[in-house]
DNA sequence: GTTAATATCTGCATTGAAGCAGATAATGAA
DNA sequence: TTCATTATCTGCTTCAATGCAGATATTAAC
């Protein structure tokens, strides 16, 4: 975040900590669900996607088909996950989300949600626009990122 | 992140995905580094404050004060971080990150970091200000739900 | 100075996440 | 049909992270 440009700098200040707090919701809310990182990152997936095979969750959360299988199965213990067999090929496994039963995480997601619906509404359409903008050029910036740093193991 | 407003509505569309995407990153990271998500968490928060005290870490993780023991042990054990024992208050113990040791530390995350540089690079001054407006309001609402979802266990 | 409170550490035990290798089942190709 | 490949699951094992309860050392209060 070091830069030339003054008003790049600004950032340099404000995006470390607001990274950090970012992972940090991240990780006091499997905390709070009582549930391992790992397995919320891949409901999150889940509620993106709709629906995810097996072999899909492994390759997104960088575990073995195995560690997936168990990830599904706690999800699917508490009743956050349904199990499909996939008709096109039935020996894939369809993960998807189950709507209504997951009141415990929405729960758990809501503040942050409330808090930063509040400061959205704070920003005028043109700066609406901006942040959109850039939400949709860093997940793929984060993403690819994720791959650059799996392949150098 | 549903609105009335039309122009929220591509909040909507983009920000979950974002989320989601810094969630994956933080966890890739920590994979790569052999580490786990809680002492990648603990290693940003020393490089944004400094130095912690063994207390302070273990409110920020939500961590028992003997968890939090440990992670410091496992941290120090790589080299990533120093004990200080706190002149003021000598049953404290200060905790600071060792600076030019922590190289595979930031091997891991300059991938992000350029990626990222190159998104804020195209953004103009004004629409830099708007970002890090966001950013630094993000953060501590970020804090504050997850103070919301810690009091609710 | 004695007692209470605070900060960290240690020993012990538990749990859960994960890897690995082999099993099973389904698909695709020859 | 037969063989190879793919997708998921299972049994087994290992390891790491964490909690808890008690120990120690330091500070603060009376």
């Amino acid at each position: 975040m070091e830069s030339s440009r003054p008003d790049l700098a600004a950032l340099g200040e404000v995006y470390p900590r607001y990274l950090n707090a970012v992972v940090l919701h991240g990780l006091a809310t499997a905390q709070a669900l009582g549930m391992g990182p790992t397995d919320l990152y891949a409901m999150g997936a889940l509620a993106l996607e709709g629906r995810l095979t097996s072999g899909e969750l492994a390759v997104r959360t960088g575990l073995t088909t195995g560690a997936t299988t168990r990830l599904i199965d706690r999800l699917e213990q508490r009743g956050l996950v349904r199990r499909v067999l996939d008709p096109e090929d039935r020996r894939r496994v369809l993960v998807e989300a189950v709507e209504s039963d997951g009141v415990d995480l929405d729960a758990a997601l809501s503040p942050a949600r409330r808090n930063l619906e509040a400061i959205f509404a704070s920003f005028d359409p043109d700066q609406i626009a901006v942040l959109a903008d850039y939400f949709a050029r860093a997940a793929p910036a984060f993403r690819a990122a994720v791959e650059e740093i799996r392949k150098g193991e």
